[in-house]
DNA sequence: AAGCGTAATGTTATACAGTATCATTTGCAG
DNA sequence: CTGCAAATGATACTGTATAACATTACGCTT
């Protein structure tokens, strides 16, 4: 799968990347796969997910809520949850359970349970190209006979960053 | 690994297991542990590593407090997360993040993150042997240079009963 | 263009989860 | 017995998420 391969994402630990263009590709590709799946992206929905892009660390909702409504946005709690349950139906967005919080999808257009690596430090998380993963996870699973349907798979800990500030 | 060789403990799926027996072992072994740890299992504690040991299928916070209630314990929601707190330190119990829940961990005493099965169907909930499993991600991710101190693994699907079930 | 059904949004209220703070009690070492 | 630390009690609050119902906007048919 090679997510690290394609150019349209920078690593959420690479802190220096043009992220401007991060938000713009993200944007880009919403917009043209609600076109194709004849999903609406709506001014709240669209401006969510530019949200969520700000940067590379989770949002929670009432921190979204907050944005939305210093813009002038409708603003109680249902508006902002309905907004994110479409970005993950549509596969645009995930939710990091372990932190109740929500982050953008950094590829979106193939179905896949996000993976995570948190840093605790700074926030930062970034999606871990998955399959070979998924791979482990499935052979443990299946020789038990359970069914798995979705994964929380959430890592927490220092990036490659702050684990070097941390040790000075 | 081999937890399903562990005689003290059945998996969460079958069943028809001894639970009593299941009970019965957890406490035994906790107080063992606790009495090598120095730490006090109190009657609170005791009475909420049982409750949460009723039935494999996690417990949440406000449920247990509910049950503490009706058996005359102190029930503000305090008395229970501290409870709580204080078996996670023990390692005698998991917290499931993606259901805002609690379990009684079938292997205290070693070390370990909880990798969990969970039944959307009935509710059980199964810890995974982590060895080659945390083995993989490990793998996974020291390649990028971050530092893992805490995981979160949980798989939700159904488990081999309710996979019978649901295909009559 | 008018009318209609569905999808989306607005609004209020409430349920559920977890924590802060300070007072009081208990267990235990000296 | 005394005094400290750990544990519990009690109150209030913050944070997260959803239920329920009213209203509006959109896209299609006629
Ligand atoms: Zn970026
Ligand atoms: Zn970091
Ligand atoms: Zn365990
Ligand atoms: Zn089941």
């Amino acid at each position: 799968m090679a997510i690290s391969a394609d150019p349209a994402n920078a690593s959420a630990f690479e802190k220096n990347h043009d992220h401007g263009r991060c938000i713009h590709n993200a944007m880009e590709r919403a917009l043209r796969l609600c076109k194709q799946n004849g999903a609406r992206l709506t001014p709240v929905r669209q401006r969510v997910l530019e949200l969520i892009w700000q940067s590379h660390r989770p949002l929670g909702a009432y921190q979204l809520l907050e944005q939305l409504s210093k813009e002038g946005f409708n603003s109680a709690p249902p508006t902002v949850y309905r907004a994110l349950e479409f970005l993950l139906e549509q596969g645009l967005a995930h939710r990091i359970t372990s932190l109740n919080a929500f982050i953008g999808c950094s590829h979106p257009g193939c179905r896949h349970q996000g993976y995570f690596l948190i840093c605790r430090s700074c926030g930062s998380a970034e999606e871990l190209p998955s399959e070979s993963l998924a791979e482990s996870l499935r052979q443990q699973v299946s020789q038990r006979g359970f069914l798995v349907e979705s994964e929380t798979v959430e890592l927490s800990g220092l990036c490659p960053d702050c684990r070097e500030q941390e040790s000075h």
